[in-house]
DNA sequence: GGGTTGATGTTC
DNA sequence: AACATCAACCCG
């Protein structure tokens, strides 16, 4: 068993959301395999952070590889990304699902669920589960200086089948095929990419 | 099953 | 006003 290290992160960000497919995410007590990303680029896409928010471009100029970049959404919820940079294409992974391993217990009570896949099946209820808010934006999540008990770690059974999917949940750059999925994971966000449709202007 | 709606607060 | 969401509720 072994930890990611910085340069796994220092890659092109669709082959590290893809990559990021069967790693273990272990965050202090509880745990679960990645089945489910969404990469979004610093460079040209209209959906990702860095092209309407400066707070995002000051992030991802001011972070190494591996930093995870947390945020609150929707008034309600903590999603947690992880930061690439380095290769050929930097940008920012969405953690979405989780196959819950480690903690379950601990997990339920936070999820107010008993069912496996409804712990961490999206990115607002993985971090609910885990634990997971804004203290942590910012902090390393390879190499050295992780905070304690947190790290992901390499797959070392068989490898999942990864399909792709639209994004999901935004109303721009719809069509990019930037989703990662474990084929068949019963513990998925959703089954099909959905598009957020703008509401009407006037209305309120 | 699938569609709809309200909760909630930060960002620009 | 939009927003990288979720769960409860409707309908069938």
């Amino acid at each position: 068993m072994s930890y990611l290290t910085r340069d796994f992160f220092e890659r092109d960000v669709l082959t590290v959301a893809r990559d990021l497919i069967g790693v273990e995410l272990v965050w202090k007590g509880c745990a679960g395999i990645i089945v489910e990303t969404e990469a979004y680029s610093v460079e040209g896409d209209l959906a990702a952070h860095t092209a309407t928010r400066p707070s995002a471009r000051e992030f991802v100029k001011s972070h190494p590889p591996g930093a995870a970049y947390v945020y609150f959404n929707y008034g309600m919820y903590w999603l947690f990304n992880l930061h690439v940079k380095g290769g050929s294409q930097d940008g920012l992974i969405l953690i979405r699902a989780l196959e819950p391993t480690r903690g379950i217990q601990q997990m339920q009570q936070r999820r107010h669920r008993e069912k496996l896949h409804e712990l961490c099946s999206g990115p607002g209820k993985l971090a609910l589960a885990l634990g997971i808010d804004g203290t942590h934006h910012g902090l390393p999540m390879a190499g050295k200086g992780r905070p304690a008990g947190c790290g992901l770690i390499q797959p070392t059974s068989a490898p999942y089948e990864v399909v792709t999917d639209i994004r999901v949940g935004i109303s721009q750059a719809i069509d990019y095929p930037w989703r990662f999925l474990s084929r068949h994971s019963p513990h998925l966000s959703v089954k099909h990419g959905k598009v957020k449709l703008p509401a009407k202007a006037g209305t309120r």
